[in-house]
DNA sequence: TAGAAGTGGAGGGAATATCTCCAGTTAAGG
DNA sequence: CCTTAACTGGAGATATTCCCTCCACTTCTA
C-alpha cells in the first residue's frame, strides 16, 4: 500500500496536522537542503539549479525532488517569512516620527536585504517566482508604501512629483548599482542611494556626505569584467567547503544604517 | 585551388585592399544580414543567436557564417561606429559653454542611445563582447569623460564628491529602469535621470520638473511581469514581417532633449 | 555553358535544466 | 536483532538551446 508521500511532505511544509513525522535523517537533510538552497539562491539568485542545491547540500537530487516537489515549492518555503519581513518593514517605517527618515529607513533597510540576497530581489522585482503565498504577501505590501511615501510629500521632505510606484524602480536602479560594484566592494550601493536620495527631497542646500568614495579605474574595469557574468553559478570549490553560515541571518540585525545616520 | 574566404571577408571587412568583390547576390545577402543584426541586437540584446538574425534575415545560418566567421567579428563590424559616436559625443559636450549643460547633453544622449540599441548598451557596460577595435574606442572615451565631469565640478555644479567613474553606474542605473519600464512607456528612462541629476547637482532649491508622469499601479505590475522575461528572443511572427525600419537610424536625429532644455 | 561562387538548413556536438526511477541503504518498532 | 517501510543517491531520460560545419544543390559570371 502507498503512502501519499506529498501529503505528508506538504503537511510538513505547511506546519498544520502532520499524519506522519519525517524520519530523523530525512528531517536532517531537508533541512540540510533548505540550507543550501537559501545560501546558493542568495548568492547566485533564483536560476541556481536544483541540481547545485543538492550538490552543495550533500545529497542526492531525489532526495531534494522528494520534499519538493517543484523548484517553486522549495522558493515558495525559503521566501514567505522574507517577504512577510518587507512588509513588517515598511509597516515599522511608519512609525517613525520623521516621515522623511521612516522614507529613508524603508528604502535603506530594503535594498540592504535585497543586496544581500539576489534571489530575494529577483523574488521581489519580478513576477516570475514565487506562489501564491508569496504573490499575496507581496500585494499587501502596497498599502503601507503608498502610506510612507504619502506622509514623507505632506511634511515637505519627499518632493511632490515622487509616486509610491516609483519606488520598485528606484530599487531596481540600486539593485543593479549594487550587483555592478558589489564585486568590488559590497557596500557601494549605499553611495548611489544617496545620489539618489538627494534627487528625491523636494528642496535642499547641500548634498548629503557620502559613505563610499567612488570606484577607481581600475576597479571599474574589473567591475565590467565581472558584470552579467559575474559568477552565474557556484563553481567546484563551493561544494567542497560545507555550509558556512548563511549571510541572511544578519538580515535582522539591527547593523548601521549608514545613510539614516547621516540624514 | 582554393581561395581563401576568409582573407576576401576580412578584406571587405576592413575596407582596405579588396581581392576580389563579393559576387552581387553575396553582396545582397551580407547587407541583409547586417540589417537583420543590427535590429535584433537593438532589441534583444547581443545573446541573439545568429540562428535568429539569419532567419530574420531571410538566408541560411551558412550564408552568415560564411560571411562572418565568428559573432564577435559581426558585432565588431555592427558597432565600431556606434561606439565612435559615443567619442564624439563626449568631445562634443566639452564645448558647450555651460559645463552643467555639457554633462546633462552626454548623459542624456548617451542613454537615449543605449535605450533605443540594448545591444549598446551591453557592449558598452560589460567588457564581454566586442573585440580589440571596440576596446581601444572604448578606452578613448575616459579621457573627455574626465574633462567632462571635472569642468562641470568646477563650475560648482556638480556636487564635488562625485566622480568620473561613477558615470558607468549612473548609466547602469538608469538602463535598469528603462528596461524596467520601456515595455509599458519607452521614454519613462527620463524621469529617473531627472531625479537622479537632481541628487547630482551640487545645491538646488527646488526640483526638476519632470518629463513623464510615473507608472500607475497596473503598469508596475505589467511592467514586473515582463522584466527579465521580456522578450529574450523574436518570436515567430517577428520573421514574417520584413524588417522594418531599424530604430537605430534616428540615433543620429537632434531629437528633443526634453531633459536638457528642462535644466 | 562550364565551373567558381554562393546557398540553405539539417544535423553534429556540447551545454544545461528539470525531473524520474530503482537498486541499494538506513532508521524505527516489535 | 531483524524486518520492513522509509529514505537515499545519482545515473540517465527528456527536452532545450546555441554555435558552427558540411555538402548537395543553385546561381552568377565570364
Amino acid at each position: 500500500m502507498l503512502v501519499d508521500k506529498d501529503a505528508v511532505g506538504r503537511a510538513t511544509e505547511m506546519g498544520d496536522l502532520s499524519p506522519r513525522p519525517l524520519r530523523k535523517d530525512a528531517e536532517v537533510n531537508r533541512e540540510r537542503v533548505l540550507r543550501s538552497a537559501r545560501e546558493l539562491f542568495a548568492r547566485y539568485g533564483l536560476q541556481t539549479t536544483l541540481d547545485d542545491i543538492a550538490r552543495h547540500a550533500g545529497v542526492g537530487v531525489g532526495t531534494v525532488y522528494r520534499r519538493f516537489p517543484s523548484k517553486e515549492a522549495l522558493v515558495e518555503a525559503l521566501f514567505e517569512q522574507r517577504v512577510q519581513a518587507i512588509l513588517d518593514l515598511a509597516k515599522n517605517s511608519l512609525e517613525f516620527d520623521d516621515p522623511w527618515k521612516g522614507f529613508v529607513n524603508f528604502l535603506e533597510r530594503l535594498i540592504s536585504m535585497e543586496a544581500k540576497d539576489r534571489g530575494l530581489r529577483e523574488l521581489v522585482l519580478s513576477n516570475d517566482y514565487g506562489g501564491e503565498k508569496v504573490r499575496l504577501l507581496k500585494e499587501q505590501i502596497e498599502e503601507p508604501v503608498n502610506e510612507i511615501v504619502d506622509r514623507a510629500k505632506r511634511a515637505g521632505y519627499l518632493r511632490s512629483d515622487f509616486s509610491a510606484t516609483d519606488i520598485v524602480v528606484v530599487t531596481a536602479m540600486i539593485g543593479t548599482a549594487d550587483e555592478y560594484c558589489a564585486y568590488v566592494d559590497e557596500s557601494m550601493w549605499k553611495r548611489y542611494l544617496v545620489f539618489l536620495l538627494d534627487g528625491l527631497r523636494a528642496s535642499r542646500e547641500l548634498t548629503t556626505p557620502l559613505p563610499n568614495e567612488g570606484l577607481s579605474v581600475d576597479e571599474v574595469k574589473e567591475a565590467m569584467g565581472n558584470w552579467k557574468r559575474r559568477v552565474q553559478r557556484p563553481n567546484a570549490s563551493e561544494f567542497l567547503r560545507g555550509s558556512p553560515g548563511c549571510k541572511q541571518d544578519e538580515i535582522f540585525d539591527h547593523q548601521n544604517l549608514t545613510i539614516l545616520d547621516i540624514q
